[in-house]
RNA sequence: GCGCCUGUGGCGAAAUUGGUAUACGCGCCAGACUUAGGAUCUGGUGACGCAAGUCGUGCAGGUUCGAGUCCUGUCAGGCGCACCA
């Protein structure tokens, strides 16, 4: 029988969604195994051979798990709200969910033909009120949390009700945006209205004044990660800081946790670093200045507080609000002059200028430790941001500081004995105090850091700030609080309306808050979003139902949200929704959630390390400190599968002619490299009557071939469309089989790492298929596995690749995998090997890789049950058991021959075997012999003198 | 600038984790079967050398009986962060 794999796969897809064989349930029973793949975001250009390298990764490790006796979770849905969707929708008018739902089924064919075992009877889709019901609950959650930080966890917002109607503010020790002082009697006398203000500055989402980044290209905010060099990831479009009224989850309270939780997870190194620098936890010191002539202070935060007595000036971020309390009158014009200039410079002008600007405030603050008059400037090279927003400058050694002084002739003070500080700074954290204070100086109760190192010294100074109350030992952390609003349509709305201005969350009941129909899906002319365009986007009070905006009268009816949330809105707990995804009471119903606890496995591209994988976490240690998830991290396991690149084919047109020369020749012409569809090129030769019917301009194309072909040049570049480099799973499928793909993607190297899709090598696949498959028939065609005991050979064949296999499975070593299967089945041809002893357990052993062909040939075995619930088979050691061995005999390290010696021999008699050969004499002639050291089962290494 | 990762044949890549470097596949060469081959099968294929042999894992050192693997330095490529005080 020749292996038809059209026919056997199209049979198969059909039963198995026929008979639902991977529906699974929470199975007390059985041990689960969750396996999650990072959902795709349904793209109208549908999938690539890029797209299912990490499925197919996760498939075949789910289905091993399976066979394992794993009850298995293997879940896959759509990220379906994003931005093409909704710029379609703009220039065609298509309504994004029509465009979404057409992608949706597009992907979900070609996800069909690779035959994964994903269960679909739980999909989700982000932008289903079903699903979004939960975002939008969550959200609701967090406006209606804080975050303690003595518990280091998030509370509900009525215990700091309870505290502040107490206490005011004292003793409140909890994430804040800033810190605010009121007693109990300010806070009980406050209106409802001004109440609610306090209370944003504490809720985890909250709408908050924030520094943004603005993209007029897009006309919507970013989050950092969605900006890189100045400029929106999407669209390449110039973006700029503004200051903007925008809801914000306060991520930057979970900073330590987030920071903590990455030694418990088993990710890979450099996730956890990137992740470890986007925290960017800094442990350093507060400390006070006072401002000369003034009863005004304000405070800085360093890491070097060793370095405070090489202050020389002071510098205040642009947008901080010390800068109008510090200038004086006769600098007022220039600041203002320079706060104007700063507030024109985008971003990208900032960064890529590298200027060094800033202006003098006029006051002078007073060293805490010296009494020295310090100048105060005004400059961007300090973050509003971080810290503080104000910053003591050290120029001696720290090089941004020294550029600064340079620039505007500050004086350099330097600390350290020996360093060099005339052409720059030494910012080195090494070397001996010195000057700490200058020689004559005084300090404060005689303080002084000479001679001792910078690390003892920051720790000496860190001391003598708290002991004096000058400040305060501090961590700082780079994270910043998310950005959660998106001017947009395409996204979930927000659950939230306005009263006298203030927000308000509609009543959990009345959940999902439904996207609003418009007309136009871009901002109104008088600039609001998307949103603004819904005539019915007003919200009844009493009836709690969304009512015409005509309605509103701000005393029952009142304006709801314009903004949408972002993507990653609706990736945060998509994991937890899967496991009880119709349920319509809760997230996910706790003894579901208690059943599949988190996902065991988790594979996905590495460029969500600063997104949604820290979104992620960050979600669902909220959900987890309100009860809803019972476990912490979300993602024991994180596999990163490389991105496929692709390879581009070239041919070499000479300048101002059609005739086209071949790659080996083209440095003899004036050429210029054309992309060509690889679908035209094979093993890297030009099929030149396709490429003259290619394209009308090439219909009367000329060669200059060599050896009779046209050789064509190649490049690793992105896959895209315009590099016609795009290879089409589906063609590949049609061509040779969904279970040679799925070999073939897994058998090009470590799923972890990036290469170049190659189609070269895909026919060795197909051949080793059809080879497997053939030890399972005869001549004619008929099944020819026997029941005869099969030779010693065989089952030495079969037990060494079960064993290869069983644990290159843990590594998910693939690609070793599969060339240990290319040795087996060579071996099993060669020694004519048709025992159902050793051909049933190679069927078992190749289902995970390649289900189709493994579900019809253990079918054809006459076995009732499917392959996927055959227990996965074990190795036995004494098949694998040599009689001989060969051993090589090294004298000092230099291999001089091989001996075989019995398995069983001891080191005596190797060492006696070793020596005992007639070479030994000529290596050992004049020499002394040291010592023999055996290496079990491989070698003798006699060292000699 | 700081941090992380990777350097092995013509190519994708292996190497029992310190033990015969280059498994497996592609490509290439030779042969078989063929009217034919972009089919199938068999054998060969790191470099130099007629050979015995010598040299070979980016480069330079070191530890070791023995190093692709460990250590130090260095170069190259990739990724991340980047006025974060």
């Amino acid at each position: 029988m020749d292996y038809n794999f059209t026919e056997i796969e199209a049979r198969w897809r059909q039963r198995w969604a026929d008979e639902k064989v991977y529906e699974v349930k929470a199975d007390e029973s059985k041990p689960k195994y969750y396996v999650l793949s990072m959902f795709p975001y349904p793209s109208g250009a549908g999938l690539h051979v890029g797209h299912p390298l990490g499925y197919i990764a996760a498939d075949i490790y789910a289905r091993y798990k399976r066979n394992k006796g794993f009850n298995i979770l293997q879940p896959m849905g759509y990220d379906a709200y994003g931005l093409p969707a909704e710029q379609y929708a703009i220039q065609t008018g298509q309504h994004p969910a029509i465009t979404t739902d057409k992608n949706i089924s597009r992907y979900r064919e070609q996800l069909d033909q690779i035959g994964f075992s994903f269960d679909w009877s739980r999909e989700v889709r982000t932008c289903d009120p079903q699903y979004y019901k939960w975002t939008q609950w969550a959200f609701q959650r967090m406006f209606d949390s804080f975050y303690c930080l003595d518990c280091q966890k998030a509370l509900p917002i009525v215990q700091l009700v309870a505290h502040l109607s107490e206490k005011g503010t004292e003793g409140l020790h909890v994430a804040q945006s800033q810190e605010l002082e009121l007693t109990a009697q300010q806070w009980n006398a406050m209106t409802e209205r001004e109440q609610q203000e306090v209370l944003m500055n504490y809720r985890i989402a909250y709408l908050g004044e924030t520094m943004v980044n603005w993209c007029a290209g897009l006309g919507t905010v970013l989050a950092n990660d969605e900006v890189v060099d100045g400029v929106s990831v999407r669209g390449g479009f110039p973006v700029e800081q503004r200051k903007m009224k925008q809801w914000c989850l306060r991520i930057s309270a979970y900073s330590q946790r987030l920071l903590d939780g990455l030694d418990t997870i088993d990710w890979s190194d450099s996730i956890k670093e990137t992740q470890r620098n986007w925290i960017g936890r800094s442990e350093g010191a507060e400390v006070r200045f006072q401002v000369k002539d003034s009863d005004e202070s304000f405070v800085i935060f360093t890491t070097r507080a060793d370095t405070i007595f090489g202050v020389t000036f002071m510098v205040l971020a642009p947008e901080s609000e010390l800068v109008e309390q510090l200038t004086t009158p006769e600098q007022q014009a220039a600041v203002a002059a320079y706060l104007d200039e700063v507030k024109h410079r985008t971003e990208l002008d900032r960064m890529a200028g590298k200027k060094v600007t800033g202006v003098f405030t006029g006051s002078y603050a007073i060293n805490p430790f010296t009494g020295d008059e310090i100048p105060v400037w005004v400059s961007d090279y300090v973050l509003a941001g971080y810290g503080t927003g104000a910053i003591m400058a050290v120029p001696a050694h720290d090089s941004r500081d020294y550029a600064f002084a340079k620039t505007f002739n500050l004086p350099i003070v330097p600390l350290v004995e020996g360093c060099d500080v005339s052409q720059e700074s030494f910012d080195a954290k090494e070397g001996i105090v010195t000057n700490s204070p200058a020689a004559g100086k005084s300090s404060l109760d005689g303080f002084t850091l000479n001679g001792l190192s910078i690390k003892e010294a920051i720790a000496a100074t860190k001391r003598f700030v708290e002991e004096k109350g000058l400040g305060r030992v501090k961590v700082n952390y780079r994270l910043r609080d998310a950005i959660f609003s998106r001017q947009r349509y395409w996204g979930e709305p927000f659950p939230v309306y306005y009263k006298e201005g203030m927000p308000y969350m509609i009543s959990e009941e009345s959940l999902p808050l439904q996207l609003p129909e418009v007309d136009k899906f871009l901002p109104t002319e008088t600039g609001e979003p998307p949103l603004g365009n819904a005539k019915v986007w007003a919200w009844d009070e009493e009836a709690h139902e969304v009512v015409d905006n005509a309605r509103i009268d701000h005393k029952r009816v009142f304006p709801l949200e314009l903004s949408t949330m972002p993507g990653f809105a609706g990736s945060s707990a998509y994991y937890l929704r899967y496991m009880d995804p119709r349920n319509d009471e809760a997230l996910v119903a706790p003894d579901v959630d208690a059943y599949w606890k988190d996902v065991d496995l988790y594979v996905g591209g590495s460029e969500h390390a600063t997104g949604h994988l820290i979104y992620s976490r960050f979600w669902n240690k909220f959900l987890f400190d309100i009860g809803a998830s019972c476990v912490e991290e979300p993602f024991k396991k994180l596999v990163n599968q490389g991105m496929i690149q692709g390879r581009s084919n070239f041919v070499y047109r000479i300048k101002n002619t059609n005739t086209f020369v071949s790659h080996g020749l083209k440095a003899q012409y004036d050429v210029t490299p054309i992309h060509v569809d690889i679908n035209i090129v094979q093993n890297d030769i030009l099929d030149v009557e396709a490429f003259r019917n290619w394209r009308p301009e090439y219909a009367d194309a000329e060669f200059v071939l060599e050896d009779g072909k046209y050789v064509c040049g190649w490049a690793v570049e992105k896959m895209s469309k315009s590099m016609f480099n795009v290879a089409n799973p589906d063609h590949i499928i049609a061509r040779y089989g969904a279970d040679t793909l799925r070999l073939y993607e897994m058998f090009l190297g470590p799923i972890t790492q990036s290469k170049p899709w190659d189609q070269n090598g895909i026919d060795g696949c197909a051949r080793f298929l059809r080879r497997a498959w053939n030890l399972y028939f005869d001549k004619e065609g008929k099944l020819a596995v026997t029941d005869e005991a099969p030779i010693k050979e065989s089952l030495k064949s079969i037990h060494k690749l079960i064993k290869k296999v069983s644990q290159d499975m843990e590594e998910m070593s693939y690609n070793t995998s599969i060339a240990a299967f290319m040795i087996c089945v060579g071996e099993l041809a060669s020694q004519k090997c048709r025992s159902r002893a050793v051909l049933e357990p190679l069927v078992v052993l190749l289902s995970p890789f390649t289900p189709f062909v493994a579900c019809e040939l253990w079918q054809l075995l006459g076995h009732e049950e499917i392959v996927f619930d055959a227990p996965w088979p074990a190795w036995d050691e004494a098949y694998l058991k040599e009689d001989t061995v060969r051993m090589a005999v090294s004298f000092s390290g230099k291999t001089r021959y091989t001996i075989d010696v019995p398995a069983d021999a001891t080191n005596d008699e190797v060492e006696k075997q070793a020596l005992g050969h007639e070479l030994a004499s000529r290596y050992l002639e004049g020499k002394q012999l040291i010592k023999i050291i055996v290496v079990p089962k491989r070698i003798v290494n006699i060292v000699v003198k």
